[in-house]
DNA sequence: CTGTATCCTTTGGGATACTG
DNA sequence: CAGTATCCCAAAGGATACAG
């Protein structure tokens, strides 16, 4: 893991320092456009699920819809879109009968499962914590 | 392999080297139940932008408001609500007039900036070569 | 098998008015 | 100031049918 400039800053200057200078940034929340972007980004409901999927190696549609329990088949090709454009995964089509199309992480997707595996794990790690802060705040009323 | 020599566009071996053991997939997927938890938490629109923001200190409802850009009373309510319920930030309101109501993270809540500013810092890194990847797909038809 | 288009339900989220 | 409730619209997403 390489942590060259980002040190352990928070996400929010309190009045708008920046240091990312990803791209035209002349407004006021700089960092809250990055978060929002990420979430943008990643922050629907099967990119990330896929990106870790492909992570072990190249899958085919059907397989892929087949593994990730739950998506519908027009969910799956709208994410498979959306993380191509992004140069997340790539899609490879054989000229076949029947067809067949590979889809891959490229690095820039395999560099994306890093922090998504930190977040994992956090959630892994944390899971518990939050389901008895949800159950006390529930039925606190004793 | 009972496959036909198709050249692969891409270099890829079949099953990367998983160092972390945290979200990997290969067995059963025990890692989407986690990942789709964390996104169905921290993957709406504000969440992490509070959480963020709260990282300096406690605020007040209004602060809060006047500072996270484009949020509404209604969904700074909600999502305050939500945070409190999950434990990851905490309400203290004092008995004055007019009231005040003071919100802080918890440790639970400063634990969740880690992987998120890493995740920050992931999107910050590459968001070049996103908007790259982007503009080739879009305009690639030349 | 893979992909696109249509339909329809659910949900997220803004605006606003009202209460303590 | 802080919070709740209502209304309403737009986006997300599932089901399905159809095409290559």
């Amino acid at each position: 893991m390489s942590d060259p400039a980002v040190s352990r800053t928070l996400p929010f200057p309190p009045s708008g320092a920046d240091g990312e200078g990803a791209a035209s940034c002349s407004t006021d929340h700089p960092a809250s456009r990055v978060i929002r972007e990420i979430l943008a980004r990643v922050g629907d409901k099967w990119s990330l699920l896929v990106i870790g999927l492909l992570h072990d190696g190249p899958l085919r549609f059907t397989e892929i819809q087949r593994r990730v329990d739950g998506i519908s088949h027009r969910m799956l090709t709208q994410t498979l879109r959306s993380l191509q454009r992004d140069g997340l995964v790539s899609r490879t089509s054989y000229a076949e009968i029947p067809p067949r199309v590979e889809y891959a992480v490229t690095p820039l997707g395999r560099s994306l499962s890093e922090p998504a595996i930190a977040l994992a794990a956090w959630a892994a790690e944390h899971h518990r914590a939050i389901l008895d802060a949800r159950a006390e705040f529930d039925g606190d009323d004793a």
